[in-house]
DNA sequence: CTGAAAGCGCTTACAG
DNA sequence: CTGAAAGCGCTTACAG
C-alpha cells in the first residue's frame, strides 16, 4: 500500500483542490462535467487507488457488509452466501465472510473482529448457544443486523428477521403427497426443537391433523448420511409408510441413496419430498421434488434490505417471510 | 462506529499515555506486565473497540486477506473456502470473500475493490479470461498474491501456485482401475485444454500408454448433469468400457445417478472414480471412489503461506504441488 | 462550483 | 518502560 499516489497527488495532476477530487470519488453531482473528467484521467494517467481505510476513519462509515454463516459448507448456505456476495458487489460493497462452523464461541469472535472492522452491516444466519451474549455485542455495537434463516431468540426490534415461510412449504408437501395417494407420511430428519425444524413440520403436522392421520416423525442431524441411515429403520419399523418430507435435501438424497440399495422404487413404493431445492435435487435418480425457497430471489432481497438499512438507517420490517413454492419432480410420483 | 472510545479514553482511564495502550494493542512485551493489565481492564471497564480501519491507515498494513474463487457453489471450492477462512480467523485474519463466478470482468473488479481496501494478501482460484489484465492489476498493487487450484499463465515468481498433485491423482486412478480388472477405461469431463483438465487426464493418459490400451475421451462440463448425460452415450458408443475416471465427484456423481436409471449395476458393470473426494461421495450408492485432494492440510497450509508472506515478506515457492490420495469405495468395486 | 483547514484514531520514531 | 508530537489519506463543514 505504500507509495500509492493519493488525492493531493490527482489534485495536483488535474489542477484542482484535493476538495475536489474527493466530491469526483463520491460521484457529487456539483462537481462540472469537464472537471470530473479531468479528475477522472488524472486518476488514471497517475494509477491512483482510493484509499478505504482512510476513507472509513473520516467518514464513520466502511462499504463492508460482514457474513456469518453457521454452516457455509451446506451448499444451501453457500448458495446464499455466493450469490448474496456478488448482489453486494455489485452495488459497492465487499463482503467479509464468516463461518461459524455451528461454534457459537467462535461466533463471538468472528462478529468482534468483523466490528473492529467497522462493517457497516452484519447478516447472519446464526449458530445456536450463547444467544444472550452474541446479541449483547451485536446491540453494543449499533450495527445494522439482518438474522437470515434462523433467529437468536423471540422477535427482538433491533435483529430483524427475514426467512422463508417454512411452515407454507411443509403445508405444500403434505398436501402433495396426499395428492399423490399417500396413505402414510412421515417427517424425517431436522434437530428436535429447533425453530426451523419446527415450523418445516408443524405445516406437515397441520396436514396431517386435518386428514386425521397418525404422524411418524423421526427428527435428527439434517445430513445425508441421517438420512441414508433412516431408510432402513423407516421401511423395518413403519412398514406402511409410503411418503416421506424431509428436513432438507441433503436427507432426502441420503433416502434416495439408501433406496437405490435396497431396491426400494422411489416415486411409486415410496415418495419423497426434499426441502431448499438444491442444485443437486435436479440430477439425482430419480429427481427430487423439493420446496424451493427461492435463493436467487431471497439472497437479492437480503442485499437489499441490508444496504438501505446501512446507508439510509431506513430498518427493515421486524419479520419477513418470503414466499416458497413446491417443484414436482419424479421422487414424488408423476 | 461513532461514539466509540478511543485509544485516549482507555489511557486516561488507566493513567497512561495514548502510546503506551497502543504498544499493549500490538503486543509489545516491552510493556511491565502490571500496566498491561490496567489497560487491559480499562478497555474492558469502558467498552474500548479496537479501530483497525485508524490502524490500517497509519500502519500500511491490514489484517485483511482477499479470497477471489471462480466457482463458489463448487463444493470443492467451498469445503476450501470455509477452512481457509476459519484458520485465517484462528490467526487474527479476516477474510474478504469474492465469487467471481468464471466472470472475468467481475473478478477484476472485485480485485480492484478488494485492493481498495488494502487487503495484505490474495489467494486466488482464478476465473478464466483477461488474465493479462487480471496479473497486471494484480502486480501493479504489489500485494502478496498465491494462485490455487488454477493458474492464469505459465510460471510466474510474482504469483507463486500451489496445487495438488493432479497428475499424479490421474495415475492413481487410472492403476487402481486396472488392477480391478478393467480392460477399457474412460476418462469423463472436464473442459478441453484447460491446464487442471489436462494435468488429470495425462495421469491416465501415461496408464494407459504403459498397457498398451486405446483411451477414451469425453470432455465436457464438470458437473452432475454432464455427467448424467454422456453415460447413455458412453453405454451405447464404447460398449466395451468397464472402467470410468470423472474429471471430478460431481461428474461420477451425476455417471452413478445414471447408471441407476439404466439398471448399470456400478462396481461390476462400470467401475468408476471420482476425483476431489467432497463429502457426498461417501454417502452417494454407492459410496464413491475418489482421489482425495486433503482439502483440509491444503486449506491450512494456504493460509499459513499467505500469512508468512503477508506479515514477514517471504516468497513461498513458485511452484508446490501437495499428495493427493485414492480414497476407495465400492463404485470400483470391492 | 472550488479551496484552505481541521480532524478521524491510530502507529511511529524519538526523547527521556 | 513511558510521553509528546507528527502524520497516514481521506471527508467534512465552511468560506468564497
Amino acid at each position: 500500500m505504500k507509495d500509492r499516489p493519493t488525492i493531493l497527488d490527482v489534485a495536483k495532476r488535474a489542477g484542482v483542490s484535493k476538495s475536489t477530487v474527493s466530491l469526483v470519488l463520491q460521484g457529487n453531482p456539483s462537481v462540472k462535467e469537464t472537471t470530473r473528467v479531468a479528475v477522472r484521467q488524472a486518476m488514471a494517467d497517475i494509477g491512483y487507488v482510493y484509499n478505504r481505510s482512510a476513507a472509513t476513519l473520516r467518514s464513520y462509515s466502511s462499504d463492508l457488509i460482514g457474513l456469518v454463516i453457521n454452516d457455509l459448507r451446506n451448499p444451501f448456505f453457500t448458495e446464499f452466501a455466493a450469490l448474496f456476495q456478488m448482489e453486494l458487489a455489485r452495488n459497492g460493497f465487499a463482503t467479509v465472510l464468516a463461518n461459524s462452523d455451528e461454534d457459537p464461541q467462535m461466533q463471538t469472535q468472528m462478529i468482534s473482529s468483523l466490528i473492529e472492522h467497522g462493517v457497516s452491516g452484519f447478516v447472519i444466519s446464526p449458530s445456536y448457544g450463547r444467544e444472550a451474549e452474541t446479541l449483547a455485542i451485536l446491540g453494543a455495537s449499533n450495527t445494522p443486523t439482518l438474522q437470515v434463516f434462523r433467529s437468536l431468540g423471540p422477535s427482538d426490534q433491533r435483529f430483524p428477521f427475514l426467512a422463508p415461510d417454512y411452515l407454507h412449504g411443509g403445508r405444500l408437501a403434505a398436501e402433495h403427497l396426499r395428492e399423490q395417494g399417500c396413505k402414510r407420511v412421515a417427517f424425517l430428519g431436522g434437530l428436535e426443537g429447533r425453530a426451523v425444524t419446527e415450523e418445516r413440520m408443524s405445516g406437515y403436522l397441520s396436514v396431517l391433523a386435518e386428514a386425521e392421520v397418525e404422524p411418524v416423525v423421526l427428527t435428527g442431524q439434517a445430513t445425508r448420511s441421517f438420512g441414508k441411515a433412516m431408510t432402513a429403520r423407516l421401511r423395518a419399523e413403519y412398514p406402511d409408510v409410503d411418503g416421506v418430507i424431509c428436513f432438507n435435501d441433503l436427507v432426502a438424497l441420503g433416502v434416495l441413496s439408501a433406496c437405490s440399495e435396497l431396491g426400494v422404487s422411489v416415486g411409486t413404493d415410496l415418495r419423497v419430498v426434499g426441502f431448499d431445492d438444491i442444485e443437486d435435487c435436479q440430477d439425482s435418480f430419480p429427481p427430487l421434488t423439493s420446496v424451493s425457497c427461492n435463493i436467487p430471489d431471497f439472497a437479492k432481497s437480503t442485499a437489499e434490505q441490508i444496504l438501505i438499512w446501512a446507508k439510509d438507517g431506513t430498518v427493515p420490517p421486524v419479520i419477513a417471510r418470503s414466499p416458497v413454492e413446491l417443484i414436482k419432480r419424479a421422487s414424488s410420483g408423476q
